[in-house]
DNA sequence: CAGATGCTTCGGCCAAGGCCGAAGCAATTC
DNA sequence: GAATTGCTTCGGCCTTGGCCGAAGCATCTG
C-alpha cells in the first residue's frame, strides 16, 4: 500500500501551473514544440525546458526530434485519462458533490444510483443472482440468462417495457462498497418493484433509502437475503 | 481553455506526499478519523489537520462529525476515479507507454482499442450507424435495432457467436477524438470483419492500423464512409 | 565560415508552503 | 466540575523548488 507516494510524485508534477498548462494544451493529442509550450505556459524558455525535462523523465510526455525543434505530446492515452479525471474533479469541484454523503450509514446500506438500487443491499442481490446463475457479469457488461428471465418473471419483476432503448443489464461499480451492483433495465425494474411493494422508502430528500419491515421479508423471501443491516454508528475501518 | 490552472490546483493538492497517503488510504471508500489519517500519512496531528482542511475545502473529502471524532471519506466517486487515473500512470510510469505514439497520426486514424476498432474511422462508422438508426446509443449503453440487425447481417457481420457472455453493444469514449465509438460484441465483430476482409492491417507491433485500398472501398461500400485520411507527417497544431 | 534560430545548462535569487510544539476549543467521561 | 480525549489554531523555522538572465551547444541557412 505504498501507492500514495507514487501518486504524489505524478500529481506534484501536474500540480505546477506552468506544467499543467503545458499538459492541458496537449490534451487533444496534438504535438507542440518546446517554445510553443513555453509560450502557452507563460514562462521563459529556460524554465519551460526544465519543466519539459521533468515531464518527459516521468513518462508523461514523449519527445520527437525534428531538425532543431522538439515536439512534445502526451506519452499515452493513460495520461490523457488521468488529466480528464483531474479536470472533472477540478471543474465542478466543491459545489456538485457536497452533501453527497449526508445520511451516512443509511446511504451505504441502500440508496438510489440514478434509477436503480445501490448500496449493500444491491450488492447482495447481485451476488445472489449471479450465484443462482440468473445473470452473468463481466467487466464490460452483463446478461440475463434463460433461468434468470424465468426467475424474474416468477417473482413478478417486469422487464418487458424496459428492454427497448436501454442496455438490458449492466454492472455498475458501487462506490461505497467497491463491488458491482445491477444497473440498466434490470436494475431499474428491480428498484421500481421494490418501491411498488413498499420494500423501501426514501429518506428525507436524500438518495438514501430505508428498508421497511415488509422489505426485510420481501428481500429475504424473494432473493434469500437477510438485510443484515445494523442501523448503528459508522464503523471505523481497522 | 484555462482548464490548466484548475487542474494544477487539484493536482498540487494531491501532490503532497502526506495528502496523497491520506487519499490513498481512503480509496477503498472507507472512512477514517483525523488521527488515523495523521498516522497513515506520517505527520503530526496539527499538520494533518491543516492538510485535511485543504482537502475538504477543495471538495475532495467530505466530513462527518461524530461525537468528538471527525470521519473523512472521499467526497465522491469522481475523486476515486481521478486517483485511480493517477495511480495507473504512476504505476507503470515511464516504462510501459514509451513509444506509444510512434506512428503518430496513423494511430489517430485507426487503431485497436482492446478487441475493437478505434480512431477516426471507428467514430465515422458509429456515426453512420446511428444516423441510419441501426444502433441507439445513450450514456450507459447501446442497443442494436431491428433494422441494425438486418443491416449487419446483410453486410456479413456475424453477431451470433458473440452475444453470449458479453454486453452486446457499448459506446467507448475515443481518447484521441473525444467521441464515442463502438465497443462490446458489435465492436469486436466489426474489427474481426475488417481483418477478415483485409480492410485493415497492423502497423509494425503497435496498436495502429493501416487502411488498405481494399479497406477504403470496403468501408465506403458498406458504411458510406470515405476514410479521408491523409498519411502525411505529424502535423504540428497551430 | 558566419549568422540565425531553437533549446539546454548554470548560478543565484526568492517566495511558497510543509513541519512541529505549545496552547486553545470542544465533546465525553467520571 | 475536573480530567481526558480528539482536533484545530498560532507562531516561527527551514527546505523545496520555481524563476530568470547569461552563456553554451546544436542545427539549419546563406
Amino acid at each position: 500500500m505504498d501507492i500514495g507516494p507514487k501518486i504524489a510524485q505524478v500529481a506534484a508534477l501536474v500540480g505546477d501551473p506552468a506544467r499543467a498548462n503545458m499538459l492541458a494544451s496537449l490534451m487533444d493529442g496534438g504535438a507542440l514544440t518546446a517554445s510553443e509550450l513555453a509560450y502557452v505556459s507563460g514562462v521563459s524558455p529556460p524554465t519551460a525546458s526544465g519543466h519539459l525535462a521533468k515531464l518527459s523523465d516521468a513518462g508523461l510526455l514523449s519527445l520527437e526530434k525534428q531538425g532543431r525543434r522538439r515536439y512534445f505530446r502526451l506519452a499515452s492515452p493513460l495520461v490523457g485519462h488521468m488529466l480528464e479525471g483531474l479536470a472533472v474533479v477540478a471543474q465542478d469541484g466543491p459545489a456538485r458533490h457536497r452533501n453527497h454523503w449526508r445520511g451516512g450509514e443509511a446511504l451505504r446500506n441502500a440508496r438510489t444510483c440514478y434509477d436503480h438500487l445501490a448500496g449493500r443491499i444491491a450488492i447482495a442481490i447481485a451476488d445472489r443472482l449471479v450465484e443462482r446463475s440468473c445473470i452473468v457479469l463481466d467487466e464490460d457488461g452483463g446478461e440475463v440468462t434463460k433461468a434468470g428471465h424465468a426467475f424474474l418473471e416468477r417473482v413478478g419483476i417486469d422487464l418487458r417495457g424496459a428492454s427497448k432503448r436501454r442496455v438490458f443489464c449492466r454492472p455498475c461499480l458501487d462506490w461505497s462498497e467497491r463491488r458491482p451492483h445491477l444497473a440498466g433495465a434490470v436494475g431499474a425494474s428491480l428498484l421500481r418493484h421494490a418501491f411498488d411493494r413498499g420494500w423501501v422508502e426514501r429518506i428525507r430528500d436524500s438518495r438514501a433509502l430505508s428498508i421497511t419491515s415488509a422489505g426485510k421479508e420481501g428481500f429475504a423471501a424473494t432473493f434469500g437475503i437477510k438485510p443484515a443491516i445494523e442501523e448503528g454508528v459508522v464503523a471505523p475501518k481497522a
